[in-house]
DNA sequence: CTTAAATAGGACTAAAATAGTCCTCTTTAA
DNA sequence: TTAAAGAGGACTATTTTAGTCCTATTTAAG
């Protein structure tokens, strides 16, 4: 477990696809063909990766989505942010939450590190690097040890 | 989001009590009123670290609980995978799993790093950090950087 | 100025995961 | 023999997630 939602991975592909060619609108329709995700989902990933201001977009005929930055400039992070709301691996990591047990919980703040040094990970990979299937991720390293871990098969 | 389930979040309170004096039994009641957290609820919570060997048990009248081995031992990585299965941050990263969109997917591979970057993090910290609420957590790094976040007050 | 191709926004439903409870059985010390 | 404990699993309710659909708005093109 401890994973991101499908339609966050949905919205990986989807934002995949427009940084194939940066320059031109693609529309939710093309992209939905492209993909071979629903026609629905896709225009629903788009909505919200648009309300993140990661993808922009043009109303009316002939309008579509574009990158509103360099895919180098857009890190796992902000994508998960975009489709999930912030990261935080436990709930009272989010701001303003009040936990019933606070007063007898001996944890929290170690959890509050890791979910800091997740999201550091999660910045340091661009859509760029998700798009490099295979190799390496260049620069992408944890403890100053650089991880290059083979897809299976 | 990417969070871990609220039972793990109890999982680790549970493991925290035990480590308090980890010699002692101490049965799912007496932690159940130590931490605040429902008999029912952490009595199912000990079974599950039971079976992941993260506590032994002892039956019978006057069994309890004990930590299999030391604080130091267990890590968060431990804890998530006794209670939510093996951390996989993608459905296509769980063995075995066939992903309909794996002709046109243009990412997968990448996630997987992403996702063995946070399991190396959650097997960096052991217990005792996660029992240390206040200062920094020592040894705890990240892309050779020390992390020491604030516990927001 | 009308139409068709798009996005915007949200309501809604279905499915799945999660949380929590409860019951019965077994073990063991007193 | 009894009571205190864990083992194991069934069950239900709640919440989250996924996916669909409808209506309104925008805009290029004819």
């Amino acid at each position: 477990m401890l994973r991101i939602s499908r339609l966050t991975d949905y919205g990986t592909v989807v934002l995949a696809h427009l940084a194939h060619d940066e320059t031109e609108f693609a529309s939710a329709n093309e992209i939905a063909t492209a993909t071979g995700i629903g026609l629905a989902t896709v225009s629903k990933l788009l909505k919200s990766l648009g309300k993140s201001d990661l993808v922009i977009s043009t109303r009316g005929s002939r309008g579509g989505y574009q990158l509103s930055r360099a895919a180098g400039e857009i890190s796992a992070a902000d994508v998960i942010d975009a489709l999930e709301g912030p990261v935080s691996i436990t709930e009272c990591s989010v701001d303003d939450h009040t936990c019933d047990f606070e007063a007898v919980c001996s944890v929290g703040g170690a959890w509050q590190r890791i979910n800091v040094a997740i999201r550091r990970a999660l910045q340091e990979v661009s859509l760029v690097d998700l798009l490099r299937t295979s190799g390496t991720v260049p620069g992408f390293n944890f403890a100053g040890l650089p991880i290059s871990v083979e897809p299976k098969s």
